[in-house]
DNA sequence: TTTCTTTGAATGAGCATTCAACCAAATTTC
DNA sequence: GAAATTTGGTTGAATGCTCATTCAAAGAAA
């Protein structure tokens, strides 16, 4: 196999990535226009530019098609996660104010987008793969957060279960998210960033005094 | 119009609430089941112990008896929670354990309720109806817990919003719910009211000094 | 007798999936 | 390195299934 060959090999590949990124694309925006009851296989690749069969061919079925699309968006946030933490040296201050900030920014906090989790979130207790996933990311979501809280509690110097620190402020994450959903014209990421680093300030107010 | 025909006139009226009631009933728990998406009419009516076409005699649509089941979940959270904070006098701390002890009881925290509300929060953005229904509970649920945090910020003689604070709090719960979707193995609602009464004792460290 | 409620078979629309035919890219052959 | 062959990707019409909705007929209540 020469340089050539290789070349040859890779642009038929790449052409079948290629259709395989604008169908789950299509399928995401799709999705947060009509929700998961109205999309039809005619949406998806319609608006990926490609003909009616071609979703049956890359991913077998429509329900394997939402797992890769769920997939897809679920290391996408998991991507930005971590880049959000690192280099962040090792303050966990910074790492979690790096958290929210991520979490609220413009490229994740979107309505689309978390139109686009709920969607997942509603199907979790039906679809044993949607859980699988969801359940995936959270711990690993969750382990992150938890050392981070671990290092501020004994900076603190205060006895608080890092588990529940670090579920709550998860949880208040999401159902923020949620308000964006349900409230996006009184209620904004911006906001919803300032209630979290009040939560946090409220857990360890001597590292924060002064902040935000 | 004398006595007997009220009697009477009453009894054809009880048979339609009645059958109205047995189809959102068996629409909550087929919902909780199966999903929106896998929801068929068939399903509702059968487990109403009544035949096919009786739901678009009563509710004209498939989507009519999905919004007035909406209502009929959110009537009964509120009546729920207004009992919550109903006969605990004027001290605002008990209303907002109230508050946290319905969110989390047997009664409202079950996995199938919260799965059904889920379902119904993944859609406000598709669905006027749902959006309208669900921002309108908010609203009302927001004003009150407004309300009794301002209390509470008055009382701690602390410089906090009662928006945001409300909010979070809102947020919160909301997010804990989610956990019970995602998480129901590992963490149950007795682990999810622990956290919320952690966050308002951070907030409100002296009038809940020694509680929970 | 009239009005209201229920039944369940029939209808037909919508949609996921299939597939034969086609096209383009890659590989092999000479 | 041109021609022939194989492999892979795409098309879009056809298929058939699932389901919401309709409605004539029947039953129950007023």
């Amino acid at each position: 196999m020469n340089l050539l060959n290789m070349k040859q090999r890779n642009l038929r590949s790449e052409n079948k990535k290629n259709s395989n990124l604008k169908l789950i694309s299509s399928t995401i925006k799709n999705l947060s226009k009509k929700g998961i009851n109205e999309l039809t296989m005619h949406d998806v690749s319609q608006g990926a530019g490609l003909s009616q069969g071609i979703v049956n061919f890359h991913f077998k079925s429509k329900e394997l098609l939402l797992i890769e699309t769920l997939k897809y968006i679920s290391n996408e946030y998991l991507d930005s996660f971590q880049r959000s933490i690192a280099k962040k040296g090792n303050d966990p201050r910074k790492k979690i104010i790096g958290i929210v900030e991520n979490d609220f920014s413009k490229k994740i906090c979107t309505r689309e987008k978390i139109a686009v989790w709920f969607t997942f979130f509603s199907e979790i207790k039906y679809k044993p793969a949607y859980h699988q996933i969801c359940k995936e990311r959270d711990m690993y979501y969750q382990s992150l957060t938890e050392n981070i809280f671990d290092e501020l509690i004994k900076k603190e110097k205060v006895k608080l279960s890092k588990k529940n620190i670090s579920r709550g402020f998860q949880a208040l994450i999401m159902g923020l998210w949620l308000d964006q959903l349900e409230d996006p014209d009184t209620f904004n990421r911006i906001q919803a960033k300032k209630i979290c680093f009040e939560f946090i300030k409220s857990n360890f107010p001597k590292q924060f005094k002064g902040m935000f």
